[in-house]
DNA sequence: CGGCACTTTGAGAGTGGTCAAACGTCGTGG
DNA sequence: CCACGACGTTTGACCACTCTCAAAGTGCCG
């Protein structure tokens, strides 16, 4: 089996890693595979034995709600550990899939497990980085409650860019964004109608261009006031973990 | 400073603790101490030196948001680390406020870092309950995009319900609430008023009995169905960790 | 016996849902 | 180059869930 490539890569970004560590996670067994639009990368309920790094494209977790209706519970942006958490909870109640085209890595779970034996600061990286991940759930629950739609829909927009402008895919103020309407408006948890009102709102506001899967903000600054989006929120100041 | 009574007895809940560990987690340091209702246990925005240890009463979560509002993101039990993430993510972005009577153990961060580094296995434990707050989230997130006022109500009542009967806080299929209608409507994102249209709902299909302070479900198994609610969703099985 | 906080009720308004149809855009095939 | 179908976006009309404002009722405590 192959080994991962971009681990060092990305967990280096939370914190500085010793060469040491690096090689250490360099040597992690992964698999790499492409996906194209709509593939299930993982099918929820089962235990898996690895987890998924997400190195290009996005992907969502959906979440089968009883009647056909499907909630989708996140959007993940490259550099993403997508179901880290399921390495210690066990097992994975919903599915992951692909948004466009996708490269992942599977890494090893006994691998992982292996190095929170033995690379305390590692551990502590990968704990931080579902950490984060639970971060913006929560901001999303009190988003949720709090702010109607067109303003929900700009929080989450601040929050994308904000997100891939980490990771250096920003450019101009916009970003590739390869989901369609009515799937955000499974993100939102709205209508597919209510959603195309809200984006046309946003439009008519001069806040946000969205077309053939391009975002742009062209006002990140005033898109953030109308949406109540602290841009101080997930800008993790580079501390010793 | 005194040292922690609880952490190895709650730790201990989720797998099998040797005799080597129930040392080092009574060995941490930590302050024990009381508040009574509405007192604010741990203010937002700093970065705080401890975590919270809930011992026994429930606190909330909660979200200054903007203009007055509050937001209400979690409701703790005896035995949750209400905040520990805050030990990874170095600041806490909402306050921890104290519901009726409560005791709590301040656990002491540098300690908790030290275990991180010598002992993988309470490392991983500790991870695993910053995990299951995490899960409770996500589906938080699910439920409120899915469900109305009566089956979110209902689907809270049940997940309160499973979490404090793996504590043993569970009598007669009932539990004490120290929590009011108007809280509760902070918590769920809904108006006092229509809050109260769902707790008679509920009431009136005889699936909720909540009175000074105490909730009664007579029938689990039909308001889960009503709910939407997985009984499985926080059953962890006792798997080696 | 008053406060006081919480719960309950009613009426009118607004956000968001459902159903249905029209409109674009794009890739495929004639 | 146009016809066609698939898919996503846009629009309208009507309905339902939830909100706001306001007031009355209930229970607890000094």
């Amino acid at each position: 089996m192959a080994v991962s490539r971009y681990l060092s890569l990305f967990l280096g970004r939370r914190d500085v890693l010793s060469e040491a560590e690096r090689e250490v996670l360099g040597g992690i067994p992964a698999e790499r595979r492409s996906f194209s639009d709509g593939e299930t990368i993982i099918a929820g309920g089962a235990a898996p034995r690895t987890s998924v790094l997400l190195v290009a494209g996005m992907v969502l977790r959906t979440h089968p709600f009883g009647s056909g209706a499907q909630v989708i519970s996140a959007i993940h942006v490259p550099g993403d550990f997508v179901d880290l958490h399921a390495l210690m909870l066990g097992h994975l109640d919903h599915d992951v899939v692909a948004q466009g085209d996708v490269v992942v890595e599977f890494i090893d779970h006994a691998a992982l497990v292996g190095v929170t034996e033995t690379h305390p600061h590692l551990t502590r990286l990968l704990w931080l980085s579902t950490l984060i991940d639970a971060k913006i759930h929560r901001q999303w629950v009190v988003a949720k409650s709090v702010l109607q739609a067109h303003a929900r829909l700009g929080h989450l927009m601040c929050e994308l860019s904000t997100r891939l402008d980490i990771v250096g895919l920003v450019e101009n103020d916009g970003f590739d964004l390869p989901i369609s309407q009515k799937t955000m408006a499974d993100v939102l948890g709205y209508s597919t109608v209510h959603m195309n009102r809200a984006v046309r709102d946003l439009r008519a506001r001069e806040l946000l261009i969205w077309r053939q899967g391009r975002v742009t903000l062209p006002d990140m600054t005033k898109l953030a006031g109308v949406s109540a989006f602290d841009p101080a929120y997930l800008e993790l100041d580079h501390q010793p973990r």
